[in-house]
DNA sequence: GGATAAATGTACACTTATGTCAATTTTAAG
DNA sequence: CTTAAAATTGACATAAGTGTACATTTATCC
């Protein structure tokens, strides 16, 4: 009796507008996300939307819930995972950028883009940033490095991730996981030692 | 006669419905770019915008003319500057994120967010990507980076930038002076000679 | 099977945008 | 002063979106 996913019961629900709304918001930007299309696609009359919430408004903000929820817990939670050295803590947080349960990309960047018309949303974004960036300049400064280049290097690392987001550039994991060890490199100022790297490949090569 | 700026005669013109919509695109994004609030703005009549473009679509095309004819090629130029060491060549490339004539940040972050819902135009900017980051390629080979090492250094020193305008921070000059010798030493791998910052803040450090 | 709540749909009123057309005003040139 | 081009305007037709009121359909509970 719980699953009643079948055809011929009720078609709409809040979840149904709602992930209509993120689909939307990802392929078009916020402008995108308006009751009419959704209506269409959904094959639901525009009005009956209004059954389920208020306004339009209301159904923006449930996106911004759902953003805050998912992104910035899982990343910091990456920063203070058990490792041995600053490049093995570095891999760690290159979890975030592979596997979308951990992160968003896509999403990240909608968020971003309707941010430019949004001033409230722009300040929740400014506090997501920061609180990302000092957990990884804690993590850089676990292992030892001075603050101002714990705080450069904490940077380097999310920004890097934040400009990949914004090019949309769409690699597959293979290309990506080739740039891995140089990435390390560059952001942590060593090399990973290879059982580091081959205990990351193990958890990050099955693409399904 | 060549001025004749006072007031009276003809208040329209292409340059300044394209100024306005350059203002508007980098307030509000793409969709803020919109005849009727932008003759509000101008205390023209709407329709009077008809007598200088065809229609939105080729304002649209004009503001895109416009970021390509700016961004690329100056930063292409910064990394070919001459250079006697990498250091020096990346303070060279750093002038771009410091100097608005050389890089209009906004702008490209208004054509970023543009792009996802124009595949044209995320065409073109990933056209742009791919010739920037090449260039920063480049730069690192011809100062013995390997090709691999020297390829994620340009994308990092790239994407670090890129991520930096998503993440649209204010901060004022001196701040972000403060980072770049860190940011010279991840980037490049060393950090930059002390005469070498000197030469680079003397020709930055007049904000007027 | 009838009452009841959940969900859907139709009709209406309103707003904001686009673009065309036919006047009208303004400037410069003869 | 006339005239013609350049620029501006208001009226019109159209489209796409929002939200409310009211009726209707659909499932569920007794």
């Amino acid at each position: 009796m719980e699953e009643q996913s079948q055809n011929g019961g009720w078609r709409g629900s809040p979840d149904v507008w709602l992930n209509a709304a993120y689909d939307a918001l990802l392929e078009t930007g916020v402008d995108g996300v308006k009751i009419q299309p959704l209506a269409k696609r959904l094959n639901l009359s525009r009005t009956s939307f209004y059954w389920f919430f208020k306004d339009r408004t209301e159904l923006l903000d449930a996106l911004i819930t759902q953003w805050r929820a998912k992104n910035t817990g899982n990343l910091i939670k990456q920063t203070e995972a058990f490792a041995e050295t600053v490049t093995e803590a570095m891999l760690n947080v290159i979890d975030c950028w592979l596997k979308p349960e951990l992160f968003d990309a896509k999403f990240e960047f909608a968020i971003r883009g309707w941010s430019v018309r949004s001033p409230a949303l722009l300040r929740e974004i400014q506090s997501a940033d920061e609180q990302r960036l000092d957990a990884l300049k804690q993590m850089f400064m676990r292992f030892g490095q001075n603050e101002r280049l714990a705080d450069t290097r904490a940077r380097t690392t999310y920004l890097v991730q934040i400009g990949y987001i914004s090019m949309q550039t769409d690699e597959d994991l293979a290309v990506r996981l080739q740039r891995i060890p140089e990435y390390v490199e560059v952001f942590t100022g060593q090399p990973p030692a290879q059982r580091e790297l081959d205990r990351f490949l193990a958890r990050n090569q099955h693409p399904a």
